[in-house]
RNA sequence: GUCUCCAUCGUCUAGGGGUUAGGACACCGGGUUUUCAUCCCGGCAACGGGGGUUCGAUUCCCCCUGGAGAUGCCA
């Protein structure tokens, strides 16, 4: 039979680091494995949803690559997103009430507050609902449910026995009974079903064959279990995620840090860094391969090599995977990337002059080496386009050197800026050199101030590859004008 | 509290009854270099504790400890 096996997010949020982990191994695995990959629309919970959400997953999805075989709008086994399938859970749900194995409850909100409430203060074995209502008369129930009383829906769960599901990861995992969640809402007052019914009639009716899902879900395991006895079904097979974790150890949320694939995009991250990144956490290849494409992972991924404890997401590893994937990118395509940040940071006109762009591809094979995110080249480049603000004449500073020092050096030096364009580098460089001897210092010491000058910061591009971009002419202006100041201020 | 799961360098991990316990990030040195970065070389650094089983356990079993998750009319 072929592996079917789907993403089935709830659009109340924007989409995170986890659940495009999940998404990408659900996918890996459909493809390595020639099968299907279906992406449903989990929204039953109408108070949460929200279409920005739903929005924010299409383009979450669509940056990195990762189309669906089946999903809204595609695919027999639709629809594919859970409100349009409402009827549906009614009929399954009033087949578990005619079989005596669902139950209404009509107890209030606060009944249940105050029931938890007491458990807390007596410290109590058994937590959760009390089963109140289990016992009810059906024919009485309905009576009240149909005289409007307002209702949910309970499953009826065994008191006795134990049940036990396979995970492909972890092995069998077993509980008893009285210890998986006491008649767990299935059905809400708003005759919306709850995430339990709904998953498992859709994941049945769909035909998925393995649910891939974080640990997170391992406790309601034994829950879909008895769900799928009571319907008289075969259950898919199960495979937990280790969960992603923050820098403490604690499930990864927003406050370690970016979570949200949307950070991440517009935090200047590829899409291929995250996903050969994200596929390392809880996945491994063999002892020593670290670089995966997208390709690759469809043919190479596995659930052998998935690994069963937590993984902490480490930025900075993510980072250097960044960098990597920045120099690996092919110049076009990367300079497509960057232009539109320097337009957005009003680095360059919109739409760009040939002068800027004739610029910009100049600094392009100095930045492409040194951005670890793409959002990083407006503050690298911005000098060659823009006049510096303000200098921090301390930058200026040469180790062992004073202050007023260095305006001498500045003003040596910007004599041999004359002629500086129809010089070869190397010329230049001697130049600079001879320069540096005449003064008895060393080639540093008058490059550091010279660097302040051009660029605004002794941490910059090549110097003499920079002057050449900016012009002599600017250049000078500027060495110039950092000479004065420190002049004056050191006076 | 209860239930369940987990446990190799700081982090991601490989490995598995006998290994100098391997790789990567980070960090620290060194080289290339005009700064930074890239690149290259080198270094630091781990089997949580206690019992078994065994000729031999980091590896298998048990206990402890630690961590996490769940305990919702959220998923």
């Amino acid at each position: 039979m072929s592996v079917r096996v789907r993403y089935a997010p709830s659009p109340t949020g924007l989409q995170h680091i986890g659940g495009v982990r999940t998404a990408l191994f659900n996918y890996f695995y459909a493809r390595a494995k020639g099968g299907q990959f279906i992406l449903r629309i989990e929204d039953t919970d109408r108070e949460r949803y929200n279409d920005e959400s739903l929005q924010d997953l299409y383009d979450t999805l669509e940056w990195l690559g990762i189309d669906w075989d089946e999903g809204p709008g595609k695919g027999d086994y639709g629809p594919y997103v859970q409100s349009e399938r409402f009827d549906l859970y009614q009929e399954y749900a009033r087949k578990l009430l005619d079989d005596g194995k669902a139950y209404y409850c009509f107890c209030t909100a606060e009944r249940l507050d105050a029931v938890r409430e007491e458990q807390k203060k007596q410290k109590s074995k058994n937590q959760g609902y009390d089963r109140h209502c289990r016992d009810l008369d059906p024919a009485e129930a309905l009576k009240r449910k149909e005289a409007g009383e307002p209702c949910v829906i309970r499953l009826k769960v065994p008191m006795e026995g134990k049940t036990t599901f396979h995970d492909e990861i972890m092995g069998d995992i077993t509980r008893k009974n009285s210890d998986v969640s006491p008649d767990p809402v299935i059905v809400k007052t708003d005759g919306f079903p709850t995430y339990h019914l709904a998953n498992v009639i859709d994941d049945h009716m769909m035909g998925i064959t393995h649910i891939m899902r974080a640990q997170e879900w391992i406790p309601s395991g034994p829950l879909h279990v008895l769900l799928y006895q009571a319907f008289g079904w075969e259950a898919p097979r199960y495979c937990h995620l280790p969960l992603v974790m923050g820098k403490d150890g604690s499930k990864l949320s927003k406050r370690h840090g970016a979570t949200s694939l949307r950070d991440f995009r517009l935090g200047g991250y590829l899409p291929e860094a995250i996903i050969n990144y994200i596929s390392l956490l809880g996945w491994s290849f063999d002892d020593s391969r670290e670089f995966f494409s997208r390709e690759d992972l469809e043919k190479l991924f596995t659930l052998e090599k998935l690994n069963k404890a937590p993984a902490v997401f480490d930025y900075r590893k993510l980072e250097w995977f960044n960098g990597h994937y920045i120099r690996q990118r092919d110049p076009e395509s990367l300079k497509a990337l960057l232009l539109p940040i320097l337009q957005a940071d009003g680095v360059v006109s919109d739409p760009v002059t040939d002068k800027e762009m004739a610029i910009f591809d100049g600094a392009f094979p100095l930045i492409r080496e040194r951005l670890k995110l793409t959002t990083q080249v407006s503050e690298m480049i911005r000098f060659l386009f823009k006049e510096i603000e303000s200098y921090t004449t301390a930058d200026a500073v040469p180790k062992k050197m004073e202050a007023s020092d260095v305006p001498g050096i500045l003003d040596s030096c910007a004599a041999l800026l004359d002629g500086f364009e129809a010089r070869s580098d190397e010329e230049n460089e001697k130049l600079f050199y001879d320069k540096a001897e005449e003064l008895g210092i060393k080639m540093g010491q008058i490059l550091q101030p010279l660097r302040v000058a051009v660029t605004g910061t002794n941490i910059s591009p090549p110097l003499f590859e920079s002057i050449r971009l900016l012009g002599a002419e600017k250049s000078e202006a500027r060495i110039r004008a950092l000479s004065e100041q420190i002049a004056k201020e050191t006076l």
